[in-house]
DNA sequence: ATTCTGACGTGGG
DNA sequence: CCCCACGCCAGAA
C-alpha cells in the first residue's frame, strides 16, 4: 500500500504550496497527510530533494521554530539566507515570530488541494 | 541480516 | 525545566 515513494510524493505536493514569506513545520506536513507519527519521515523527504529546485525545503522548520535542517543545506547558512530574503526573521537559528508566520496546511488548504492519492 | 543514526514530535517522570 | 522512551522507518555501515 502506502510506499516511501508515494509518501515523499505527497510530502512534495504539499510543501510547494508553502506560501512565500511563510513557514511550516515537519509534523504539521506529517499530520495533514494522515501520518501524523511520521514526521522524521518528511525530514527525510526534505534531504531527498535536494535537487528539486521547485521544493521550498528551507520553508520546513520544527515545531519550535528551530531550522533544524540547516546543515543540510550547501553553504553554512543558506537556510537562514533563503528565509530572510523573502522577509522571515531568523535569529538565533530560530525563526522569529514563529507564531504568526506558521502556515498550517491541515487548516489552510481547502481540502482539494490536500494530497490524497 | 543486524545495528545505528537521525531535517521529528509526544508523553511521562 | 530537563531528560528519556517510544513510534516511525530509510539508508548507511
Amino acid at each position: 500500500m502506502a510506499g516511501k515513494q508515494h509518501f515523499y510524493e505527497k510530502v512534495y505536493e504539499l510543501a510547494k504550496q508553502i506560501p512565500y514569506g511563510r513557514v511550516t513545520s515537519y509534523g504539521a506536513i506529517a499530520r495533514c497527510l494522515g501520518a501524523g507519527r511520521s514526521a522524521r519521515m518528511v525530514g527525510y523527504a526534505m534531504n531527498a530533494s535536494h535537487n528539486m529546485p521547485e521544493i521550498p525545503a528551507h520553508r520546513v522548520v520544527n515545531r519550535n521554530g528551530l531550522l533544524s535542517g540547516r546543515h543540510h543545506f550547501d553553504g553554512t547558512n543558506l537556510m537562514q539566507q533563503l528565509l530572510e530574503s523573502e522577509g522571515v526573521e531568523v535569529k538565533d537559528h530560530q525563526v522569529v515570530h514563529f507564531d504568526e508566520l506558521f502556515w498550517d496546511p491541515a487548516s489552510e488548504l481547502p481540502d482539494d488541494a490536500i494530497p490524497t492519492h
